[in-house]
DNA sequence: ACCACTGGTTCTGTATGCGAACCACTAAAG
DNA sequence: CTTTAGTGGTTCGCATACAGAACCAGTGGT
């Protein structure tokens, strides 16, 4: 980080990203420990420009639309609206269960499309949600494919003791799994009551970009019943690896943090 | 704006809201007329933090998935996903056609939610793009509702001449008769051969908020077309308005800029 | 080998942002 | 009613953190 004023007003920012929707301008300066005038330039500088807006009456500081716009236009760049979720639409049709694409970014993986299924209770999960790599069909589907030498760093900076603890051994054969099937079904591992099935997707270089999955309360999704799936996950996968291909989506799987 | 660095920074993020998605760090400099080296710490900056990516061969910057991530945060902030696009969908079922929701954000209108119709011609536009409140049923319908003092100040502001000139003694009969109706069509006025055909949302404050619409290829649009589908635009319109009411979404339309 | 680019780095003067102390205001507490 | 503890907003001198010219190193084209 560079620029210190910047770092600033991003953590400013990202103070609301937590589900707390209005914070007084003295409870973001405590949070971040530096003086309640800094942030008050940082939000009025962000009122202006339309980054922050301020509830009328509590005078307290709200998101504003300016990033919403930033979002859509990414949504755009991504393929997100136009191609990649009605494909998954019609998988999650055809299989009744959510479909969820996640997004290697960096060391992490992120949910960007969800589309939901159709039956009473179905798995749910919140967009743009970051979680580290080990954990999950999802996430473990893209460490599988990622260069040797980072999926170390990334295992051995697991924590092996905590509520967190991970089976380094477990995961490296399950990751060697992953690579010979190119499918991971994972039950109740990053989620308790929920079960996945997931596929890789790569960019035109050839390198891991995403993960393709389907996810479903795990009292309805044994291993057998997600393998019956497969094939229909299989159309999807190649179609939306298509896009990825063609549009140069994804990749840059980027260094370690 | 109080700030400079991060006034710069903003600006730097913003020439990639235009539809090029790739920019190197003296295009930008060149663009915004800066020296290079502020673009390039800011550029750093941000790519630490998420918020720009460089393409790993031609080095350049791009936007970055942290701002998708603040999007969904504002989306799901916005009852967009869960209730709001549902009920558009709906609507759009029932009718045919495209349905677009308009949010009033400061003296601009905002569209943050479109589900398009099944049709094969049909009207389509992008997420995020923002334009002034005095033309097009969406817009319009918004500008009807605004306190008198700010209605003012923005038909002053209209510029009354060159291509974007508007006959103001017409827009403020078209206003008049807004308020008297609570709905708009328009035709052919925002976008060339698309029709519009608006209602107004409001807050817990009961003020104007957003707006509903259905639009089309004015076409097969017309005035009496339009009217025909009002029974299930109040309907949706009805729900909606309940959630503007219940999550306390909207409102606060801002000072003038 | 040259040129015209690129992104990245260094260094210095000064513009710029920091923060203690200050208002003006509100809401709850005495 | 006064007091107190909050709030957002403002001021101003000082120190620092940022701007920008000049620099390097790399690359692709001619």
């Amino acid at each position: 980080m560079e620029l210190k004023t910047l770092g600033n007003a991003l953590n400013v920012l990202e103070c609301f990203a937590k589900e707390r929707k209005h914070l007084g301008l003295r409870e973001i300066a405590r949070e971040l420990g530096v003086s309640h005038t800094v942030i008050h330039r940082i939000a009025s500088t962000f009122e202006g420009r339309g980054y922050l807006r301020r509830a009328p009456e509590s005078r307290k500081y709200t998101l504003g639309m300016k990033l919403l716009e930033h979002g859509f236009t990414l949504q755009r760049r991504l393929k997100l609206t136009d191609l990649i979720r009605p494909e998954m639409r019609q998988l999650s049709d055809k299989t009744g269960e959510s479909v969820v694409l996640t997004w290697l970014d960096g060391c992490q993986g992120v949910y960007v499309a969800i589309v939901e299924g159709n039956q009473q209770v179905r798995f749910t999960e919140e967009l743009g949600v970051r979680s580290p790599l080990y954990a999950g069909a999802s996430h473990k589907t893209m460490l599988a494919f990622m260069p040797p030498g980072i999926v170390e760093t990334i295992i051995s900076d697991i924590p092996n003791s905590g509520p967190n603890c991970v089976d380094t051994a477990k995961l490296r054969a399950d990751l060697e799994l992953i690579r010979e099937r190119r499918w991971c079904y994972s039950s109740g591992e990053q989620v308790e009551d929920a079960a996945a099935f997931s596929v890789p997707i790569f960019n035109h270089r050839d390198e891991i970009a995403a993960s393709l999955s389907i996810a479903s309360p795990k009292f309805r999704f044994s291993r057998d019943e997600a393998l019956n799936t497969l094939p229909l996950l299989r159309e999807s996968e190649s179609r939306i690896n298509g896009y990825f291909r063609r549009y140069h989506l994804g990749g840059m799987h980027g260094g370690i943090p």
